[in-house]
Order: structure tokens, then C-alpha cells, then sequence
DNA sequence: GAGAGGGGAGAACGATCGTTCTCACAACGC
DNA sequence: GCGTTGTGAGAACGATCGTTCTCCCCTCTC
């Protein structure tokens, strides 16, 4: 990948991130990313094409954080946890204005199934990972969609509260969730 | 209230819920709501104000519902599993497509301090009827955001997935956290 | 019946958007 | 030195949007 595409694709998230997909034109992205409006084109055939390659940027870059930030603890149950305190440092950044998913799916997943296929893609991808790290908990199987839903509401309620207390408070849930979870798998194997 | 500008709030709430506030024009508006644009603009100076109106209607409709169905239950444990089942009913609708607030302020949030601002108040005010209703099955004060947290959650879930499952998926980690919270409670009681 | 007023249909306007085209200039091979 | 090629700057194009204006007809009033 050239140069002047990852300069343009990470414009193009900062931008698409804080303004919205619809509010930044080509002209504005074209300046933002220092580059000309020939080369713009010449690197992608259409804005869409760009939307694309930001939502790509985008799982790489959460996937990778996520992950990270689960290997630096050893506990299974610890690992579940993880996940929110990823979340916490993620909603007190400046930057931080909701899931760029969600989002996206907001704004165009009724107009371009493209992003809305990307959008349920990345989560299922999401719930998959954890429910890997779940059934190394040794929970059941209904655990992992209840973490993913906490950390969903998680993410727009930080961003549209525009405060970062959500992951505490989905944190301590997940405590209790998990901890019932075990509970109930220890007690039935008893 | 004219019955024009009822008529009209209520097209643009299914056309923007359907098809994304931006995505759909003053001109298709008035066809579809079958006035003219002159009619159009006599009853609402902008297109922005009908966004707030249509915000408004969307508030009035949620709150009545929701409470409606909670009223349904007597059980004060029971009436917080109702928003739930409130919220299964409504993901099974053919037209859902996700809270319209979390639409609207990602789609416009950024650039619309009013809309950022009208979400906030209607999440808040969410928050508040589930504080009261925990409050009143004796709950401690820290369960209402995570009810809250989870019922967020499963609305941007089912959007994005498509399906209703997500709403039972919350309601069973509702039951799990309201268990957990009365039950502290009563044991620090006894 | 004549005139006035209001509302409907839709043209028009100015702005903005995504995309393409023009043109001038700089770097390179011969 | 000269033509060729490719790039940058930005004008231009066509579409669409929100909003306003024009024109015409219908309906009242006297």
C-alpha cells in the first residue's frame, strides 16, 4: 500500500469520525491528507471505495487493541474484564464519539449495504472473539452475547452521555454476569 | 396541532427511519405526506425543525409505550423485565431499524448541537424512569445504569444483526443483575 | 361578474457534492 | 535541446439539496 493511500485512508477516519461520513467532502478530505485531487482519485475509483478501506482500518485497529489488551492479563475471568477496560481507555480519549460501526451503519446501512454487511460483520467477529475467550472461562454459552451487549451499550451510551463512566458501569455488570455464569456451570457440575 | 403537521412528522419519523434523516429530501417529504412545499413551509420554517419535531414524537411514542407495557405487570422486579419484553416486541417490527436517537446523533450529532442535545436529554430521561422503577423494587442505586446499559446494548444489536434475539439475550442478564442487586441488598439487610 | 386572496404545482436559485477535465509545469530519455 | 509523460492545482460538470419565487386556478366577497 502506498503512502499516500494509508495518509489518506487514516485522514479519512479522523475526519469521518469526528464530523460524520456524510459532512466531509472529497475537497475537504483532499486538503486534510495534503494531497492532490487527481492522486485521490487515482488511489480510489469513488468515496465509497475510501468508506470501505476506513472500515477496514478501523477493525484492524479495534481487533488489535482489543487483543492487546486481553493478553496482558493470565486469568480466563480476568480476560472476560479486559474487555471493558479496553473500553474505559478508549471512551476518555478526546476523540472518542461513539462506534465507528455503529455509526457508519447509522448513516449509510440503509443506503449502502456494503457498510451495513461490513458493520454486522465486524461485530460478529466481535461476539465470536468473546466467545472464544468465554468458553476458556469455561462458561456457558450464553455468556458471550450478554458481555457483547454490555460492551455495545457501553459504547453509545459514552458516547452520547459524552462520559466514560459507562465501562465501570458495564464492567461491575459483567463481574456479576461472569461470576453467575461460572456459578451456575460449577454448581451443575457439583 | 394541525392535522397537516401531524401528518407530515409523522411521514419524515417512518422516512427517516427508514432511509437516514439525510438521505431523504424536503421534495420526497412532501410527496410522501401528500402536501405542498408551500404547505410544508408554512407549518415548519426548516427542515432541522422537523428533524427536533420528529425527535419529539419519537420521544413521546417510546415513553408511552414503554411505560404502558411496564404498567402491565405489577411486580416491581417484574415491571423492570418488562422494558425487555417491551423491546422484543418492538426489534420484531418489520420497520425497526434501530433507536432512532442513536441514528440521529451519530448521523448528526456532530453537527448538530440541538439533535446531540436532544439524544442526551432522551437517554437521561430513559436512565431516570429505570432509576425509579429500581428504586421502587428496593434495588441499590447502581443496578438502573446497567439495566440501562444493557437495553442499549440490545437495540444497536438486533439493528446491526437484524434480528430480535438480542432482546432476550438482555433480558436474561437483566434477570441475572436484578437477582445479584436484591439480593445484596438482603443479605446486607439481614 | 369583478376583484382579491390563498393555496397548489413546480420552476428557479444558490450552495454543495462527487467526479472529471483542462492546462501548465516539472522530470526524464534521447 | 526537445518531445513525452505524469503530476498538481483547480476549473468545470452534472446532480441533488434546502429554500424561495412565480404563476395559475379556485374560492370567497361585494
Amino acid at each position: 500500500m502506498s503512502e499516500a493511500r494509508t495518509r489518506i485512508v487514516a485522514t479519512a477516519d479522523e475526519l469521518y469520525n469526528a464530523r460524520g461520513i456524510q459532512a466531509v467532502g472529497m475537497d475537504e478530505l483532499r486538503a486534510a491528507a495534503g494531497v492532490s485531487l487527481k492522486k485521490l482519485y487515482q488511489e480510489f475509483p469513488s468515496k465509497s471505495s475510501i468508506v470501505m478501506a476506513v472500515l477496514e482500518r478501523r477493525h484492524r485497529s479495534w481487533a488489535e487493541g482489543l487483543e492487546a489488551a486481553v493478553r496482558q492479563v493470565a486469568e480466563p475471568r480476568e480476560r472476560l474484564l479486559a474487555i471493558f477496560d479496553y473500553l474505559a481507555r478508549w471512551f476518555g480519549e478526546d476523540s472518542f464519539r461513539g462506534c465507528g460501526f455503529i455509526n457508519s451503519f447509522a448513516e449509510l446501512g440503509a443506503v449502502s449495504p456494503e457498510v451495513a454487511q461490513y458493520a454486522r460483520e465486524h461485530k460478529v467477529s466481535f461476539q465470536e472473539y468473546v466467545g472464544t475467550l468465554a468458553s476458556r472461562a469455561g462458561a456457558p454459552a450464553y455468556l458471550a452475547p450478554q458481555l457483547s451487549i454490555l460492551a455495545e451499550g457501553a459504547q453509545t451510551t459514552a458516547a452520547i452521555a459524552g462520559t466514560a463512566e459507562a465501562a465501570q458501569q458495564a464492567r461491575s455488570a459483567a463481574e456479576v454476569l461472569i461470576d453467575a455464569a461460572l456459578g451456575a456451570r460449577a454448581s451443575r457440575a457439583a
